[in-house]
DNA sequence: TCTGGGGTCCTGCTACGA
DNA sequence: TCTGTCGTAGCAGGACCC
């Protein structure tokens, strides 16, 4: 068997660097991309913000704090997505096997193509000259003879930040198959992927600090301390040992919307009108992927102790109709107790199957649907419809009725995506 | 104190049929 | 016919990732 020859790009501060490529002025400086309200939380942080302490995940009260004189910028998902398809057909140019993990991260199985384009770590770095030159964007490749050890590499030629300020990273780091036990004992087990806050707890009772201690602990004690397959699936990378292949074209899984509020909600009146906007986001974005799914489920998050409870049913047939979505979605929503204040409302669609070409036979028109008295090819069409009418005009060209006003105009605003509530006056017209 | 949004995967429980 | 067991599906919740 030969080794195989890996690689990870992980674009650096992505968000941030698209942002800067449209506002050169601010290089240099504290930015900050993410939610801007009272509820948001950072998505991405430049070098320079990150040298004060602020990091993704952090909620933006206090990445204002640590940082006032930081530029908060609310982010743009769709110019990021622009950006992010173009350098995934770079990639390709190297190899077809290119797996996107997100938006700014792929893996690369460029096994097959060290005949023609050289060792791994040239075709890195011509990858990030390329990357550069075509986009202004920098980015970190890891090199490895597995998905895993190239990114925990990629963590090694990433560029960091010092109180004083950023650090310059290496650019590319080379993981070569002889070196991976010395490359993984010294690591923290935090650093495994799959090894968070909690893990890390349980490992710790375990005496388990490093990647090392974790590849000399028996297996079964593993298991018996956090489960039979993530026991296995940690025993195995501790030991360097990863076979997963590099699969492009992922199918996903799950589509859902979910939102937090800018101010709790507590009638059901209006957590109805939220779950019309959220619904008609999935079915819409399932119809634009050619998926139907059969699974709906309903997600409350209540701001008391931030309690997320979920329900979910299945349906006897696959759809991708905003109005079975939202009568499954109303019915899951039930009796719930909404007084002491939600804070988010999630809807969500699984068990995805590829939307066949529509049955437009008279078969099946004398039932109604599950949702609504109209007939099935009937909603189809009202469907086909609004897709072309948003189109061509605009996401917010139409909608649910309920989300209109009173002279007829809504913001139906049904697949934005955001980081993080608006403030409250911002919010709802 | 404060904790987004969109995902994947796993676990524990229950129901159910063979 | 009753009882235990096993595999599987559905569901709720949690951990984790970017």
């Amino acid at each position: 068997v030969t080794a195989r020859s890996i690689l990870h790009i992980d674009l650096d501060a992505f968000f941030v660097s698209v942002e800067l490529l449209d506002r050169p002025e601010l290089r240099g400086t504290p930015v900050v991309v993410g939610g801007t309200g009272q509820r948001g939380v950072v998505a991405a942080a430049s070098y320079e913000a990150r040298s004060y302490g602020v990091h993704s995940a952090m909620p933006t009260v206090t990445a204002r704090r640590l940082c006032p004189q930081a530029t908060f910028l609310p982010g743009r998902h769709s110019r990021y997505a622009e950006v992010s398809s173009r350098l995934m057909a770079i990639f390709r140019d190297v190899t077809p096997l290119v797996e996107p993990l997100s938006l700014d991260e792929a893996f690369l199985d460029v096994t097959g193509s060290l005949r023609r384009l050289g060792p791994a770590p040239s075709i890195a770095a011509a990858l990030r000259d390329r990357v550069a030159k075509e986009e202004g964007l920098a980015c970190s490749v890891g090199v490895g003879p597995s998905k895993f050890i190239a990114k925990l590499a990629t963590e090694h030629a990433k560029p960091g930040a010092s109180p004083t300020g950023p650090v310059p990273g290496r650019g590319v780091f080379v993981v070569v198959p002889d070196e991976v036990s010395a490359f993984l004992g010294p690591l923290p087990v935090g650093a495994l992927w799959g090894v968070g806050p909690a893990t890390r707890e349980r490992l710790a009772r375990l005496g388990v600090s490093t990647v090392g201690d974790l590849a000399r602990l028996p297996v079964d004690a593993l298991r018996a301390s956090v489960g039979d397959a993530v026991g296995r699936h940690l025993h195995a990378l501790a030991n360097g040992r990863d076979d997963r292949p590099v699969t492009p074209d992922l199918a996903p899984k799950s589509v859902s919307h979910e939102e937090t509020f800018a101010v709790d909600i507590r009638s059901f009146d209006e957590v109805q009108r939220e779950l019309v906007r959220m619904a008609d986001s999935v079915a819409a974005r399932l119809r634009a992927s050619n998926l139907r799914g059969r699974t709906v489920g309903l997600k409350v998050r209540y701001s008391e102790g931030f309690r997320t409870i979920s329900r979910s049913s299945t349906l006897h047939e696959a759809t991708d109709d905003g109005l079975v979505i939202l009568a499954e979605a109303r019915r899951l929503l039930g009796d719930l107790d909404l007084s002491p204040g939600v804070r988010l409302v999630g809807v969500g669609v699984t068990k995805l199957d590829a939307g066949e070409a529509r049955q437009l036979s008279f078969d099946g028109l004398d039932q109604p649907s599950d949702a609504s008295d109209r007939r099935p090819t009937e909603r189809t069409e009202a469907n086909r419809a609004v897709d072309e009418i948003r189109r061509r005009f605009g996401r917010d060209a139409i909608g649910p009725g309920r989300l209109a006003n009173d002279d007829g105009v809504g913001t139906f605003e049904p697949g934005g995506r955001q980081w993080g509530p608006l403030d409250g006056e911002d919010q709802g017209t």
